[in-house]
DNA sequence: TTATTAATCCGAAACGTTTCGGATCATCGT
DNA sequence: ACGATGATCCGAAACGTTTCGGATTAATAA
């Protein structure tokens, strides 16, 4: 391996020089700065990382630590997630390392991590409200991204998609098709967006002078096909009214949702309208559901690239008041919805 | 963060000494030792991985690279072999970098990462017969673990199934069973394991006095459902001969032949044995199949460990003859093979 | 002419560890 | 009494960077 110390002999250039010109700096001309570039890439020199970590602090390395009981069908997303992670941090010559821990040991194993002092950075995804890892992390001063805004007052880049807008969005849809019995199968109840989410079902639901009616409204660790089955046949058989209309955390849930729907007889959209989000996974494509489903659409793997961007501003230094963002779900009305 | 010369300082110890009381070397007492880990303790001091690595070479860090175009349905068994790796790395102290990289610049993307010089070792997986990978990391003297046997001979540590023996008993028992037309529907055909498999699947069909029908095999790059579905009603519709039996590359396409056989109102196993390889995903469990698969097993999940003891051993610098392991599979008879 | 300034360059220290080559001292065999 | 041995310790160099605080020279301003 080519060193600094070895274009400086080729070129009888000071280390101090080299290094500066390669990293840019303005105090080196710009005749030696080309005689020192043209080494380097002769040479194939390749800066120590590790040498360059000792003295600056930085690793070149971020962080995610994932618990190993991820439901089945949640396999994909993570994958689909991590993949996205990878190749942007590669763009900031960042390698991303992964952490599986025991789900009760995840605080350990951030802790760990933290005291090592290895890791730039990290991303922490799927923010509670009150959230030990982020306080951890934020408490001892490493940057992290949190993808869902989280409730305690951190200081903290954060990206998310706009979920009160989204379900916003949803629910005017259904509530200008004539719809007032609206039910709402979600997520897990303690995670930031499905309590934004709730909020915005509730303040549509008053907005069109619409009591809410808890039965209307399912939550669930896993947001799974099975979790949009049980829930909307129990809504759909319990004695009461039936709803018109069913607001879906994803389309697994609408999936299920569709089936339960045939089991009973009742079809979409004549009987019931049903509207999804869409994380836009390859293996739930909104447009192949029979008949195609509306959805607010806004892709999982569309937030590496801020999340990293955000984290990488982050490490540089950047104010974090001037680090977030916040995403737009896209509308997309199709055959699943139909006026009452 | 506590340094060695703060130990040293504290007990008016030397750096040395201190380094090496805690790197557990035999020529310092013991009772300075203690002295010396209870200061440690006290200190919370952790040793500071770059500088290490500037001196000894050795990062704590290891990766494998991964195409970015998995098929949908190995998403999720990409997955499982990443969170085994991180875990079983973990517990080596090692930690895991997850590389994705288009397809196409893989080999670019290893170059780069040999370059940098910043890995202790790489886990490759899927290995062809002759691979790229393999050898250019073979070539620049970088350890690597390979899952899956490759033709050609390079130094380095390998971890595998029995994937011969697998098929022979698969084959043996449709043998006694009494079936001839058996089908073999595999993965990729240039992959190691199918080229094993298909060996022994020619052996198994010589044994028994079968000719060999090259009607009665197919290959494809993706081992989906799809795939056993197209090939078995292919192969059952040809107006030849119909195969009475199926060997299936995974339980995947065993799935696919399921859905085929009841389209065709064919039973199993009375109409058409199956027997399937079993990964052991969580997704595809063989006991749940109607009828029950017949299965030769080997958990996918069961690989980490050992690719990963093998890796650090190598990388620890064990001759790497002593560094081979070949894991023989389960055969679990169940309700999908019958007497023909 | 002389003092300033700007443009370039560089020596040396520092980051935290490991390791080579001894040094010191008590004990032991003869 | 004396060299040899073994146990225990340590100084200093090395790994490859970055960076602080100047040094040198030439151009510019006074």
């Amino acid at each position: 391996m080519a060193t600094l110390k070895d274009i400086s002999r080729k070129l009888s250039i000071s280390v101090t020089t080299v290094s500066r010109a390669l990293n840019g700096y303005s105090d080196v001309n710009e005749e030696t700065r080309k005689r020192i570039h043209q080494a380097a890439v002769e040479l194939n020199y390749r800066p120590n990382q590790f040498a360059r970590k000792l003295v600056t602090g930085r690793s070149g390395l971020a962080a995610m630590v994932l618990p190993d009981d991820f439901g089945i069908t949640t396999r994909a997303i993570w994958f689909e997630i991590l993949a996205g992670l990878s190749v942007e941090f590669a763009k900031h010559d960042i390698d991303f390392v992964l952490k599986v821990s025991p789900t009760d040991q995840i605080v350990n194993t951030y802790q760990r991590l933290i005291e090592r002092n290895a890791m730039d950075g990290f991303v922490v995804i799927a923010a509670l409200p009150k959230d030990e890892r982020v306080s951890l992390l934020a408490r001892n001063d490493v940057p992290l991204v949190l993808h869902g805004r989280s409730e305690q007052i951190v200081e903290c880049p954060v990206f998310d998609i706009n979920n009160y807008e989204l379900m916003l969005q949803s629910m005017q849809h259904l509530l200008e098709l004539g719809h007032r019995r609206i039910a709402f199968i979600g997520g897990p109840a303690n995670h930031g967006f499905m309590i934004d989410r709730t909020r915005a079902y509730r303040a549509a639901l008053a907005s069109g002078g619409i009591p809410f009616d808890p039965d209307y409204i399912a939550c669930g660790e896993r947001m799974t096909e099975e979790l949009g089955m049980v829930n909307s046949i129990r809504m759909c058989s319990s004695g009461g009214e039936e709803p018109t209309a069913f607001v879906c955390g994803n389309t697994m849930i609408a999936k299920g949702i569709y089936s339960a729907m045939q089991v009973l007889g009742r079809n979409i959209p004549e009987d019931v309208s049903v509207v999804a989000h869409d994380d836009a996974l390859p293996e739930y494509r909104a447009v192949d559901f029979r008949p195609a489903l509306t959805v607010t659409r806004a892709p999982l793997r569309d937030s590496s690239r801020p999340l990293v961007d955000l984290l990488v501003r982050r490490i540089r230094g950047e104010a974090v008041e001037s680090l977030t963002e916040i995403q737009e779900a896209e509308f997309l009305v199709r055959a699943s919805t139909n006026a009452i």
